[in-house]
DNA sequence: TCCGAAAGGTTGACGTCCTCAACAATTGAC
DNA sequence: GTCAATTGTTGAGGACGTCAACCTTTCGGA
């Protein structure tokens, strides 16, 4: 493209761009493992998604904001995570329309599994020395936090 | 946890774990923009991000694995393409399986469009000093390229 | 106290995206 | 010439997501 590339540094227009690039292909392939990990524990993404964003008992309303997406959406995952017996819906007794959402034991073993089989997983995708690691980590934490504070 | 560990000091499974959420984060904004100006473009994603990897003629087959997907599903995103005006089937004369993907002159317009838009969200998204952002890339690639090394 | 707004969850209709298996047409190698 | 491989298409099917409508429950105020 520019041949003058020895030069003059990259434009800062390049660099946005080939950082855009980078974050789709790391956060593919981060994906694409988990995914992966999920098949293996024949869940859909969906429910494997859910199932490590329960700790502990939560209303449904909860796990949708922490999803980001329709209430309703959420239905038929815990449908799914109800089926295979990992939670159980439990209503509030204080406020009869709120439902917690409670892991069962194999719930919680599967959830487990499926947080550390993970976490290999993504230790092997960034295999670069610690201190990188841990920079790279504080300049993305600078992004989402500079990005959060003007949504 | 940590099964080897005895006591790090700051250990590098949090930072494992933080790396991940922080790619997944960041990438998910990047992706919630490209999906909303391709929404006022009146493109789905899928066909969105397909047209944005339209340069030049290409067979349909390259266009799946640039996008890392069966070619049975290129058929239907090209086949809304072609209803919106954008793309047009040509069959190479040469070898008559494969056909090239042309985009129109409305195509190429709104490829721009897009290129442009997403461009400045994403240099919105990335707001930190230039140096920081130049060093996010590297690291990033680092871990790119060390992935890729070994698949 | 009663009424209406608001919130939690469910259902149904609908659309998008993706894979798989099977297929026709074409090519190339033996 | 024949057979294997490739390109693109079709149809079935599933996962995922939104939206609108609904019921139940809660809560604040007239």
């Amino acid at each position: 493209m520019t041949a003058d590339g020895a030069h003059s540094p990259a434009a800062p227009d390049q660099v946005i761009t080939e950082l855009a690039d980078l974050v789709f292909q790391v956060a593919g392939r981060l994906r694409q493992g988990f995914n992966a990990i999920a098949a293996e524990l024949d869940l859909p993404p969906a429910q494997a998604l859910a199932l490590v964003n329960l700790r502990g008992p939560a209303p449904m309303r909860d796990l949708a904001d922490l999803l980001g997406c329709d209430a309703s959406n959420v239905t038929g995952i815990v449908d799914g995570l109800e089926r295979r017996g990992l939670v159980t819906r439990r209503t509030d007794p204080t406020d009869r329309r709120v439902k917690h959402l409670v892991l069962t034991d194999e719930g919680q073993r599967r959830r487990d599994l499926l947080g550390t089989k993970a976490h290999i997983r993504a230790a092997a995708l960034f295999a670069v020395p610690d201190a990188d690691r841990r920079h790279l980590r504080d300049l993305l934490a600078a992004v989402a936090n500079e990005e959060q504070r003007r949504p």
